[in-house]
RNA sequence: AGGGAUGUAGCGCAGUCCGGUAGCGCACCUGGUUUGGGACCAGGGGGUCGCAGGUUCGAAUCCUGUCAUCCCUACCA
């Protein structure tokens, strides 16, 4: 903990990595693939998931609890989305141990307890959830049906990386049935703008939004919206996906609803969901070398109160606390979130590198010298400025600063996507503006060959047809045919 | 699954080639001096050397087996 951040320009990923461990967000655990979440972690985890939980509320839907358990017959249920996943899966057999009779305090899996049907472990939701929907929906009336969980998944992943993809981890999967095509469609890019709006506004990441080419689409969806984000290293982040279903999952499970003249139609669904991921998109989209740097809205503490205390001093580090419980009492009741340091053993530096390392946005430091003058020193972590404040104005002073933290990485963000998306006509211009990293824009046929020699040739692979570039009719940068489709190709984690 | 590497204190490592009974840095504990940007000095605690066999008077070190982890290729919120 009290080493540095590896630099970004030395090993990006080592940074990636110290962010999450020195930053104490998460650490490994004996698990492979699977880490645990440490209370500062799940603090910021808590906030996205209120400000969000908040916004699909907000949206007409409402939360409910499905089972960890997919029993096997329901999980083919619908093929396509079965096979996707299929090889992926945590599988349960058996439903009991017992002594091993050779090796005694061992326990051994108990072949007499073998299950009659496997469970998967959920690495999503849909068939559990379509299975249940049969039963609740029978007419026009019982729709639309708008439900989002909170849960864990388990996907087994061969290889894993902290926060942007571990064997299992925390999500919402919304999943909805419609009456109508149109509606459900609607919805669906309801919800990715909805996702796009929470990426933008609480975590300050600038995303496109844009739909997938086929091959990139969800196993058993019709179409998968998605928004992606740009992370330092050059690599484009899948963010949230958002699915028109179709009627797949409807038919797969025999889903109907009988409408206002009386005839049985099988209904339409989408589903969406963002994860834990977005910890890591937020990690790799603001912090520098000195560690994280947290958007204000959703940082476990927003500011930090270092009193310069002395372990000889009693007296003087009461009045210190006093000042600053004064102030925190006043910050609590504008709802700003913030803690003070009363640590006697750590020195001030010490103190104000742990907390750039966790990436509090706002420091007040308060010293005798400070109480004399009547200020404090204001220090912020999205630029390192610091600057006198006189104690009257402080609490409006750093309620704004919080904004203006928000509003600054936000732009700083937005303006290193911009000018790291790039258009281009020439094959050989894509190749190299490929490997600088960032987003290419340009024509693609269509096609899947052309997409998987892409791919193969430069490691890229199309993000989205985007909603924010026009699609005007040009060459494909590949085969040279004729296409209306302008894509965003990029590296992606 | 194929190729490469590594398992020694909480973390990071040395020691292994050439066998002799456990060492360094950080962290931790105690005392003192410090304290406006990662303090210093002194003392101290902590290890079945991944696991199981074998060779040997003696194994972290040699042999055999085994397990785990990491990196590189296919999948992925």
């Amino acid at each position: 903990m009290s080493d540095f951040i590896t630099k970004r320009a030395e090993d990006i990923n080592q940074w990636y990595n110290d962010l999450v461990i020195k930053g104490e967000l998460a650490d490994y655990s004996s698990v492979r693939g699977c880490m645990v979440i440490k209370p500062y972690g799940y603090a910021l985890w808590e906030n996205m998931r209120d400000a969000l939980d908040k916004m699909i509320k907000d949206t007409g839907h409402v939360n409910a609890y499905f089972p960890l358990f997919v029993p096997k017959s329901l999980f083919e249920a619908e093929e396509k989305n079965a096979e996707g996943f299929a090889k992926e899966c945590a599988v349960v057999t058996h439903y009991r141990l017992k002594n091993d009779p050779d090796n005694k305090g061992k326990l051994i899996v108990d072949p007499e307890a073998k299950l009659e049907e496997e469970l998967v472990v959920r690495p999503t939701s849909e068939a559990v959830i379509w299975n249940t929907y049969k039963t609740w929906i029978q007419s026009y009336r019982d729709l639309p049906l708008l439900i989002n969980q909170w849960a864990n998944v388990v996907r087994w992943e061969m290889r894993t990386k902290l926060f942007l993809r571990t064997a299992e981890f925390l999500w919402q999967e919304g999943h909805t049935a419609h009456a109508t095509q149109a509606e459900a469609i609607e919805e669906t890019k309801k919800m990715l703008g909805v996702y796009a709006d929470f990426a933008e506004n609480w975590l300050a990441i600038p995303v496109y939004q844009g739909v997938k080419s086929e091959s990139e689409r969800f196993a058993g969806a019709v179409d998968t919206y998605t928004i992606e984000g740009l992370m330092q290293d050059g690599k484009a982040l899948q963010c949230g996906t958002s699915h028109f279903l179709g009627q797949n999952f409807a038919k797969a499970f025999d889903v109907k609803y009988q409408t206002t003249e009386g005839k049985d139609e099988y209904v339409w669904a989408t589903s969406w969901g963002v994860s834990t991921r977005l910890i890591g998109a937020l990690l790799m989209t603001h912090s520098d070398d000195k560690g994280i740097v947290m958007p204000p809205k959703v940082a476990p503490h927003q500011v930090v109160f270092v009193p310069f205390l002395h372990e000889k001093k009693p007296e003087q580090n009461q009045i210190l606390i006093d000042k600053c419980n004064e102030f925190v009492t006043q910050f609590k009741a504008k709802g700003i979130r913030c803690k003070i340091d009363t640590d006697l053993m750590k020195r001030p530096g010490f103190k104000f590198a742990e907390h750039e390392m966790k990436g509090i946005p706002v420091r007040i430091v308060f010293g005798p010298r400070d109480l004399e003058e009547n200020v404090a020193e204001v220090a912020r972590r999205d630029n390192l400025s610091k600057e006198s404040i006189s104690q009257d104005k402080l609490v409006n002073h750093v309620e704004n600063l919080l904004t203006e933290i928000q509003a600054n990485i936000y732009n700083r963000a937005k303006e290193y996507r911009n000018t790291n998306t790039r258009e281009c006509t020439d094959y050989e211009d894509f190749k190299s503006k490929i490997a600088e990293g960032g987003f290419v824009i340009t024509h693609w046929d269509g096609t899947a060959e052309t997409e998987e020699k892409i791919k193969e040739e430069t490691k890229a692979t199309i993000r989205c047809i985007p909603y924010d570039y026009e699609q005007t009719a040009g060459k494909c940068i590949y085969s040279g045919k004729e296409t209306k489709h302008r894509v965003l190709f990029a590296r992606a984690h």
